[in-house]
DNA sequence: TTGTTATTGCAACCTTGTTGCGATAAATTA
DNA sequence: TAATTTATCGCAACAAGGTTGCAATAACAA
């Protein structure tokens, strides 16, 4: 587990759960690596989202703990380069007529600042 | 396939492609279900997106054709009922600083009017 | 009618993700 | 320390969404 959340530490990227499973396949267990990403977001230390893919991704989080998880911020995917990142804005939840709307799940695609020639 | 295309005209809500195989898995065969889907979509008749549970959902388009396809509106589900429909409606694209942001994915998690006590 | 193209059924396959279970490691307790 | 309990892991098998190759059929055109 230890592995993992150094991974999640030195980068400042959420990463698709794909991408983890093969970047630690010589080390542990496919099923070992969704356990590991579960009970670390069961602990708050990280969350997770669907990126344009469909994939389920992972990224740090960055004031929740235990029993307070807040991860209601959107997020960013690069059509260049494929990263996603956090973004630690917060929308404006919209009205619309005739619904009570709970929450907003957003992902903002364009290109990112290194992609930007 | 016309009967794909009736389900659509006679239904104002979204529908998860598992829903759509099970409706018409007398008739058809799932493969035959995937593929009429992707005519429908590339012929500008539906449009697809990602539900919460991370399914493929289906909806009619409203003023698309095969060569002008516009469905960049949010969708709206219903943590009741489960029912997922389009929003007609156009959210203004946040600007973030060092990202050119293109286009945005929304979802809006609520209740429906139905299902408000 | 005959040849050509588009659509379908079926089975096999791929991918993401989960689960049961025995083995190993870590933490408790005696 | 030694015994016992608990947590984690590897492995293999499985489930579900989705795709593909191929032969059969249907639709269409000459
Ligand atoms: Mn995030
Ligand atoms: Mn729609
Ligand atoms: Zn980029
Ligand atoms: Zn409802």
């Amino acid at each position: 587990m230890l592995a993992v959340q150094e991974f999640f530490e030195n980068s400042d990227y959420a990463v698709s759960v794909v991408d983890l499973v093969n970047h630690f396949k010589e080390e542990m267990n496919k099923a070992t690596v969704y356990r590991i990403l579960s009970r670390m977001e069961s602990e708050g230390m990280i969350h997770s989202f669907n990126g344009m893919d469909g994939l389920t991704w992972y990224a740090a989080c960055k004031h929740c703990s235990h029993d307070h998880h807040e991860d209601q911020h959107p997020h960013f995917q690069c059509k260049k380069c494929g990263r996603v990142e956090c973004l630690e804005i917060s929308l404006p939840i919209p009205k619309v007529k005739d619904h009570k709307i709970d929450s907003e799940i957003v992902l903002l695609v364009g290109e990112c600042n290194n992609c930007q020639s």
